[in-house]
DNA sequence: TTTACAATTGAGAAAGTTTCTCAATTAGGG
DNA sequence: CCCTAATTGAGAAACTTTCTCAATTGTAAA
């Protein structure tokens, strides 16, 4: 599985390197959104030197390989999360910023009729969802 | 109806600067996302010797007043734009960057039964549409 | 209309985020 | 085990956003 996502590496010309790597188990490690600073932090946990930089570029390599996806929160600098399987949206609770799960899309069934009707042709989408989860509404 | 949002200020002890004034009128007059720094230049066309930092601080008092709303592009800068009424979603033109229409909100609908489902209480999201428009189609 | 005061502004400094540059290093195909 | 192109670290640079403070200005009340 590791050696999978080698692969999706390799096939871009691309390398699989221990940067590239802790950055990757982080994501793996938290199901949460974390902002760049907070990655960079626990990569330098796992790869003690690690530069800043390489973090910014890291993360936009997974992001381009759709291995994680980069997300807007509203306290300013981007956050960044494992990519889900398929098209789905994040459900994240607002005390403790974790991406609970991720739903089914309901955009895709009415983006067609939304063409037909506003004559805008319906490309792509943003759709993130926030609440509370049990834990922290305990 | 200048005097609606007149009073709309006045309500909550503000003042209905000209600079202010400036600001929405900007937003009005473009039915766009516009970037601060867009909202910047068209606001000095208007009002010379307006400040940066006085269009910032202008957005933050529109938002919380809600006749605008900031909302996030892939291209860094946060971008601001007249707030509909009532709870709809923007369909945006990736070419021309306008705002085509807000759609009605589809969320709504299942979001309780999201909550249900998941044991997450929701209660608030984020959704843009992404299209091209007619006019850009040709 | 005038006055008084709290809210607001402009300017620039400061803080914070992201990108860029370049010499040194390194992953991985051959 | 080499060779080479890709990648990295470090710091500079660019860019975005917030803060500070003296000066100004709306507006409610006189």
């Amino acid at each position: 599985m590791s050696k999978d996502i080698k692969n999706i590496f390799h096939k871009q010309g691309l390398k699989f390197t221990p940067q590239r790597r802790a950055v990757l188990k982080v994501l793996q490690d938290t199901q949460a959104y974390l902002s760049i600073n907070r990655i960079h932090t626990k990569v330098k946990e796992l790869l003690p030197g690690t530069g800043l930089a390489t973090v910014y570029r890291s993360l936009e390599t997974l992001v381009e390989l759709e291995l994680a996806v980069k997300v807007h929160l509203e306290d300013g600098c981007h956050s960044y999360t494992l990519a889900p399987e398929g098209h789905r949206h994040p459900i994240v609770c607002t005390d403790c910023s974790r991406v609970i799960e991720y739903t089914e899309c309901p955009i895709q069934d009415i983006s067609k009729k939304l063409s037909k009707k506003t004559g805008v042709l319906i490309k792509t989408h943003f759709l993130q969802l926030f609440g509370k989860c049990e834990e922290c509404r305990n």
